[in-house]
DNA sequence: GGTTATTATTTTTTT
DNA sequence: AATAATAACC
């Protein structure tokens, strides 16, 4: 029999109201995840329900790779195998594997990303007739956010979003066409359409939905407040049997409207599933009432939020600080002073974390903590597939499994280069448009369009058949790796990067890159796809060795935790550095020009302070580097609404924090430091 | 056709 | 400051 007796009231009721729909409002802190882990177990261990019945769904696969990991210490490896746990676009992907062809894309179609996106834009731009040159970033998130409407490229110029006066409209119209029709006609799909084309499917065969919906008769949402309408609708696909849908989420920590997310979909889900159970989770059990107070204020002043008093019983506690410093590296060179003092005083840097709001935050920081040889682990930021170098050879592997994908094609058809410049290239292109066939086939069938070029063309695409079939006889990493070496890609990146440093670091991500594909195939065996390398990389889906290695002694590393507000979510740390807690980065210059959503940035601001277990540390510079240039810098505008004494103020920038003795060594080692620079 | 120099442009956050 | 896009050169 598994208890849950360990659970609060509020916990228990969560954990133990299994029918119909639940809404489950979770303060920051408030043991949430705690919550569905047991509820989870008690479905199977008390209730006696088949785990295979189970869905959960998270926001990011990191987080359901931890999810996985408590339910399984709850229940052990055997039973908790049966639940699914993955995110929209994992489950989604699974049920498009096994269906797409119901909607006219072939089964070997691949996944375009933000960049992939961006160049199909481009083109789409090139062949428009406007005079003025239009962005293409705001085009995109344009056609972004009518796909997520569910609003078809055919049907927009008919809706009241359009404006023919507008320019932008009509190039969004024709960018949107041009869009829908290549990617189709590439057999490639964005991020977007892999919750659309679900959806879609849900829609149009009504016995699909039912066929999942039948399988997974009780789903779990988390992270509610940051779903978007299209991902609702899935959720009502999937729903479409029973009522047995749980969500839990806090509408106050929804920090991704950029993306789409909605915040009333958590506000209105009363209103949606009627007769369904509250429960409130507010008891903190993460801070310390000093943090929790901070916090509060500065959430308080959000008008669009439901009313909730998060409490704690953790009284005693540090008070929250706030650091003024010079500028970008002494800010973070202060912050990374006290963490070697927290660390020779014997603390495990596991439990710091350093957080900030924009990944340009990053270099100041670590350099500092190489300077002191801190350990540090990053979090967020530049994904891996992305890089230049991942994202060349990623290419290679995608038009082998699906040569239509022409922006791949187009990516590394002369990297490294082989002679096809942009002359052949537009002669392969008018050839392709005139037979209307795809470009790869344009040069398989005519290698000899420009006798000249005959050589080099058959050259490449032998290159691209032969490894074709090597990929599919031998392991995967060793077709990488083959790959890698015959396109003498080492000595083109030597070429590339002029810096030895610059071209180690690439040339070490390469070797990332079989590496992650030798535990691909050691994990799916046989199974081990091409094609499925391609989409975990793209989906983030690769546990990488550090994580794997944790989970199997669980020791954490002694390692400081560096990451954005935006994936600090759910986390929790003894000690948090609030990084940048100033107009213009917190809230962001963006959010306060544009007039957008400041409640957003206080949203996550609130994320940030609610981190923190311990201890919280808030820093500002009073100048900082942007676009090269030394600008002063204030203080943000959440600090402004704080009474004084939730909070220290401690000017860095002067010696009034220091002791007399402190101020001694301070001056010694400066005078020192600038001796040893006149020796040298 | 390829390489290099010059100029423009950028910075939110992520599946 | 760093990178991408463009122009000018070989």
């Amino acid at each position: 029999m598994f208890s849950i007796s360990g659970l609060n009231n509020e916990q228990r009721k969560a954990a133990d109201t299994i029918e119909g729909p639940v809404l489950i409002l979770a303060g920051a802190g408030s043991g949430k995840t705690r919550s569905i882990t047991y509820r989870m177990a008690n479905m199977v261990e008390n209730y006696g329900l088949d785990p295979k019945t189970i869905l959960a769904v998270t926001f990011t696969n990191k987080a359901a790779r931890e999810m996985k990991e408590r339910v399984t210490g709850l229940l052990g490896k055997k039973k908790s195998k049966g639940i699914t746990l993955s995110t929209f676009h994992s489950l989604a992907l699974k049920i498009l594997r096994a269906e797409i062809e119901k909607l006219g894309y072939s089964k070997n179609f691949t996944i375009f990303d933000t960049a992939d996106q961006m160049s199909l834009i481009r083109e789409a731009l090139n062949s428009y007739q406007g005079e003025k040159s239009f962005d293409r970033k705001s085009i995109l998130a344009q056609i972004g956010k009518l796909k997520s409407a569910g609003i078809s490229s055919e049907e927009f110029s008919r809706t009241d979003n359009f404006n023919t006066d507008l320019d932008y409209d009509l190039a969004t119209e024709h960018c949107y066409q041009f869009y829908t029709d290549k990617m189709k006609f590439y057999n490639v799909i964005d991020f977007d359409d892999i919750i659309l084309l679900t959806v879609k499917l849900f829609k149009l065969y009504p016995e699909i939905a039912e066929k999942y919906s039948r399988r997974y008769q009780y789903i779990m949402v988390d992270e509610y407040q940051d779903t978007n309408q299209l991902q609702f609708s899935m959720i009502l696909g999937l729903t479409s049997t029973h009522n047995n849908l749980c969500v839990v989420g806090d509408d106050d920590q929804s920090i991704y409207s950029f993306r789409g997310a909605d915040i009333t979909n958590i506000l209105n889900f009363e209103k949606h599933f009627s007769g369904c159970t509250v429960i409130k989770l507010e008891e903190n059990y993460r801070s310390t009432e000093p943090i929790l107070n901070l916090a509060n204020n500065v959430i308080k002043e959000n008008k669009r939020r439901k009313e909730k008093s998060l409490r704690t019983s953790n009284t005693e506690g540090i008070s929250p600080v706030l650091w003024k410093c010079a500028d970008t590296d002494h800010e973070a060179q202060t912050i990374v002073e006290e963490i070697t003092k927290f660390q020779s005083s014997g603390g495990h840097l596991s439990n710091m974390a350093v957080l900030v709001r924009s990944t340009t935050q990053f270099p100041a920081l670590e350099d500092q903590l190489r300077i002191s040889m801190v350990p540090y682990v990053l979090v967020g930021g530049q994904k891996f597939y992305e890089r230049k170098e991942i994202k060349d050879v990623l290419a290679y592997l995608s038009i082998m499994h699906n040569p239509k994908d022409e922006i791949a094609l187009r990516r590394i058809l002369n990297v490294p280069s082989r002679g096809i410049g942009a002359k052949t290239l537009e002669k392969y292109l008018d050839l392709a448009k005139e037979k209307n066939i795809h470009l790869y086939n344009a040069f398989k069938d005519c290698p000899g369009l420009d006798p000249k070029k005959e050589k080099c063309i058959s050259a490449f695409v032998d290159l691209i058949e032969e490894f074709k079939q090597k990929i599919a006889s031998a392991p995967l990493e060793h077709g990488i790796k083959d790959l890698i070496e015959r396109l003498n890609f080492h000595t083109y990146i030597d070429g590339f990067y002029k810096q030895k440093k610059q071209a180690n670091r690439r040339k070490e991500d390469l070797a990332r890159l079989v590496e992650s594909a030798e535990r691909f195939t050691k994990f799916f065996g046989e199974s081990a796809k091409l094609r499925n390398f391609v989409e975990k990389m793209i989906l983030q889906d690769t546990p990488d060795k550090d994580e794997s290695s944790a989970s199997d002694d669980n020791i954490r590393k002694n390692e400081v935790t560096l990451m954005t507000l935006h994936s600090s979510k759910g986390l929790e740390y003894d000690h948090v550095f609030l990084v940048g807690m100033e107009e213009e980065l917190l809230p962001h210059k963006k959010s306060i020009t544009q007039g957008d959503d400041i409640e957003e940035e206080r949203r996550l601001a609130y994320v940030g302070l609610t981190r923190a277990k311990l201890r919280m540390v808030m820093t500002y510079a009073c100048e900082r580097k942007i676009y090269g240039r030394d600008l002063k810098r204030f203080p943000s505008r959440f600090l402004a609404t704080i009474s004084n004494d939730l909070y220290q103020n401690i000017d860095k920038n002067s010696f009034s924090d220091l002791s007399e003795e402190e101020v001694k060594t301070y001056k010694k080692n400066f005078f020192d430091d600038l001796i040893s620079k006149i020796d040298v």
